[in-house]
DNA sequence: TTATATAGACAGACCGGTCTATCTAGACAA
DNA sequence: TTGTCTAGATAGACCGGTCTGTCTATATAA
């Protein structure tokens, strides 16, 4: 439904409300502020988009691509040449994001907008909430191809497993402040890896 | 600067804006829609609270507490010998919360309150932000307090990980209804707890 | 009398969304 | 080169509602 030519104004659209939702929330950012700071007109976003809620998805689905890109790369140039360390150097990742370090993923660290657009609408049936989850999926995803290779026995299982180190160590970095959470938990997710396959010789 | 008087009137308007804000979030659930559930005049809300800000956190302070007596309750009756069991026993009291099932804590599973209350107000100025992060670290805080008998170097750590796990699987739950989380979380903590100390006899 | 409650009007800002009217740049044809 | 048509952008008025918060006036009960 929604058209999907590329233009500039559609990009600074969906550009400037990446950083305003990221900074202030999903409700608390009434469009006005996104269009005049992105100075777009009006109609130009709902020529665009169908509704606000539409124009959320948009930044979710891009964002998802984006940071998912962002870690591939990071994991790609850690030079890391087991499984068993790239799916570490994953947590190297976030301490970077979590600390705004210039490598990371481009927005000013503000806990992960997924888990605050499915915070915002917890309703299952919201498109926003579905694209949400999808996104998170998607890293779960991510995480299982790098453990692939694992001698474990169940490497989806453990990716899982991983993906609630990681989620809760961004949730602590976001409510509590704690900027190392990444790197404590990249000692769990080490005993948990080692757990599963024979010790690293 | 709040009064503190108990009343009924009050009461009533601080459950009900927890069930309301559990249900649809802070900024989406306007204090008309919560006045008009309680039964309570509008006068009575600001005489009570100088804002709407202000019974937000009196929300999440009372929410906090009443959550962890049902948490400390709930480990006390799993009948627990062992530190190590009364943890994991923490694990199961988060199952039944993401079921919803009847002796959960309350609420109608809508992912954790104080997260969606530090993504909704994510600057770390906000007092309901702090709240917040007051009451998630009260929950840390109740772990090592479990962990403290614990024959491992760091029970501090070690509960500041278990938080991690606890977190994860939450998010997972309400993200992407993994209601299954908790249980996959709890042979994590299994293994992080045993790693750190002699196997049990 | 004093404190607490009620109902409900009211203010002023802001919300998402629609609408009209105008401008500009590019494609195309003569 | 010139004129025309079109798509996409612009500004900004406007709509009905909703938002938080204030106010007055009244009732009730210790």
């Amino acid at each position: 439904m929604t058209a999907e030519r590329p233009s500039p104004a559609r990009d600074r659209l969906v550009e400037t409300a990446t950083r305003l939702f990221n900074e202030g929330g999903y409700h608390a950012t009434g469009i006005d502020r996104i269009l005049a700071d992105a100075g777009v007109a009006k109609m130009t976003l709902y020529n665009n988009f169908p509704s606000k809620d539409d124009l959320i998805v948009e930044v979710l689905r891009r964002r998802g691509e984006g940071f998912r890109a962002w870690l591939r790369e990071w994991v790609t140039r850690s030079g890391a040449a087991s499984s068993r360390d790239r799916l570490l150097s994953v947590f190297d990742a976030q301490a970077v994001w979590h600390q705004n370090g210039p490598a990371g993923p481009g927005l000013p660290f503000r806990g992960c907008v997924f888990v605050r657009a499915s915070g915002e609408y917890p309703s299952g049936d919201s498109a926003i909430h579905q694209a949400a989850a999808a996104n998170k999926q998607a890293v779960i995803d991510l995480l299982a191809e790098l453990a692939s290779d694992l001698a474990v026995p169940d490497p989806q299982d453990l990716a899982e497993q991983l993906g609630y180190l990681i989620e809760g160590a961004t949730v602590a970095a976001l409510t509590r402040g704690r900027t190392d959470s990444a790197e404590r938990a990249k000692r769990s997710a080490a005993i948990l890896i080692d757990a599963g396959s024979p010790p690293p010789a």
